[in-house]
Parts: structure tokens; sequence; C-alpha cells
DNA sequence: TTTTTTAGGATTATTTTTCTCCTATTTTCT
DNA sequence: AGAAAATAGGAGAAAAATAATCCTAAAAAA
């Protein structure tokens, strides 16, 4: 039930970003600043652009940028961007990882739950958490 | 972000005892109904009994049965007897973690979200699967 | 005292997570 | 044009977590 380490370093990645000065970053500051390991940041900043959360310029002078405002970008879209689509149980994503669905009394209840954790996830942004880091 | 299969055979296994005539089951039964790997299943109710929701009998006319009123349990409940206290973030639950949590613009967030999480779980209580499967 | 059933420690197998390495490719600056 | 600074992406290694299994012991009932 927790998010994974990599998906804790995409948020801080993109923290990383959107409050910086000119609105980029390069890998080996956004690791450096962030702890996080430089090679792995790299792969997780291509994950967050292949969602369509950053887009990125290369070579000298290059890095990686928002595509859109922090207030525009939720807790929500960062995590589905490294996890994929959110869900509580795999059978909510995936129908085949269990024979009894259909019969589960459970299964209902993962479906309504994913509706009420994306919610909740969706109400902070980016804009949010820097505020809160310089009010 | 998903409950492990461990939890979710949990969550099967206390439904099953739940559900049934005389409010106890014998693991070769549970394990069976849900399809649940035998010793695996064994193990899970030592925990869910280590966890105080079932109490156990040994030997012949044996098994498990639930401590409480299946309306007094909630799958937060469950889920915290396996999987130990609900976070979505390392950091909420275990300080050492992460250096930075002190600093950390993320942190109060993770525990926020932990407390709306719980609270949508704490909802949902056996009673109400079962009534959601036998109307 | 035999059978049924749980208890728990130790161990293995599998899968997922968390990275690393290497070789492009693109862009800028001199 | 050429060197330097970046990202791109495939392949795979290492570590950790998950998902089991096995074995022996203990308890309770018949």
């Amino acid at each position: 039930m927790q998010i994974t380490r990599e998906t804790d370093y995409a948020i801080r990645c993109m923290l990383y970003i959107a409050a910086s000065e000119s609105g980029s970053a390069v890998v080996g500051d956004i690791s450096e600043a962030q702890s996080v390991p430089r090679t792995f940041a790299a792969k997780i900043m291509q994950k967050l652009q292949r969602a369509g959360l950053v887009k990125s310029k290369r070579g000298v002078k290059g890095g990686y940028f928002l595509t859109r405002e922090p207030s525009e970008i939720s807790l929500l879209d960062i995590i589905e961007a490294i996890e994929g689509p959110l869900s509580l149980n795999i059978c909510v994503v995936d129908k085949n990882s269990c024979d009894r669905v259909s019969q589960c009394s459970v299964h209902p209840i993962w479906v309504e739950l994913r509706d009420i954790f994306a919610e909740s996830l969706k109400r902070y942004t980016l804009k949010d958490l820097i505020n809160l880091n310089t009010p």
C-alpha cells in the first residue's frame, strides 16, 4: 500500500524543477539536490517525459522542463506516470489476475476505493507543495 | 500503491469465516474455498491471530473464529494486521528511512493522506462485504 | 493413543524494485 | 568542424520484498 521509492524520487524531481528559478533543470543537478542516484534519476525523467509531464532539450543548455503549470500537475499525475494506472488491488487493473472477479464481493469495493483515493491524490498539486515549503 | 496478494488472501480468509454457518473454519477449508495455497493460508491465519482479529482452537473440531462481529472488523483492520501500520510512503512510518523528513514539503501530505485513506478503509466492514454478496 | 488441527522456525523460489553500464544521438559553443 | 554537454534507450545486475514450502512440535478431541 505504499508508493515505491521510484515514485517518491519522481515527485522530488518534479518538485525541484517546479521550484527552480529558470523552470528547467539538468539531471545532474536534480539528482544531487534530491539525493537520487544519477542514472536512476535519468530513467525516471524519461518515464515522466513519456507520460507527458516534462519535455527535454538535449545538449549544452539542455535539461528538463514542465509541460504544464505546477498548479496543473497533481500527485496522481506523477504516481500514475511512474506506476501506471492507480489501483489498490491488481484485479482492478488486470482482470486476468483473478479468476473470481465476477463473483467476488470485494472487487467492487476496490473499484470504489480507487476512485476515492484518486480524487484525494488529484487534490495536491506541485504548486501546493512548493507553497508549503516557502510560505 | 497496491495491497499485496497476502493481504488480499487475508481478506478472503476472513470473509470466508465471517460468512460460514458455524462462524468458524479450518485452514484446509478456507484454503480450498478461497484458492489460497494451504501453507500460506496457515501463515496468514497466524498473523491475523497475533493481530487479535481471530482466535484458534487446536485439534479435532478446532479451527479459527472471529473475535469480533463482522460489522466490527474493517478492511483497515485486516490490511494493518498483515502489512503493519498503513502509510503511503515509508517516511510516514519510519523516520529513519529519509534524512530529509524535517525539511521535506511532501512529508506532511503523506501524513494527511494516510488519515484520509485510513478513514475510507475503516468504512468497509466484513458485514458490508457479506451483504454485497448475498443481498 | 491416534487423529486432527494449529504454531512457529527455517528455508526456498519468484517477482519486483532499484539501480548500473554502455552506446547512441542531439545540441550548443568555440 | 569539432569538442563538450546533455538526454535516449536497451540490457542487465544487485538487492529487497513477496509468496510461498517444509518440517517438527504442541494441543485437543475421539
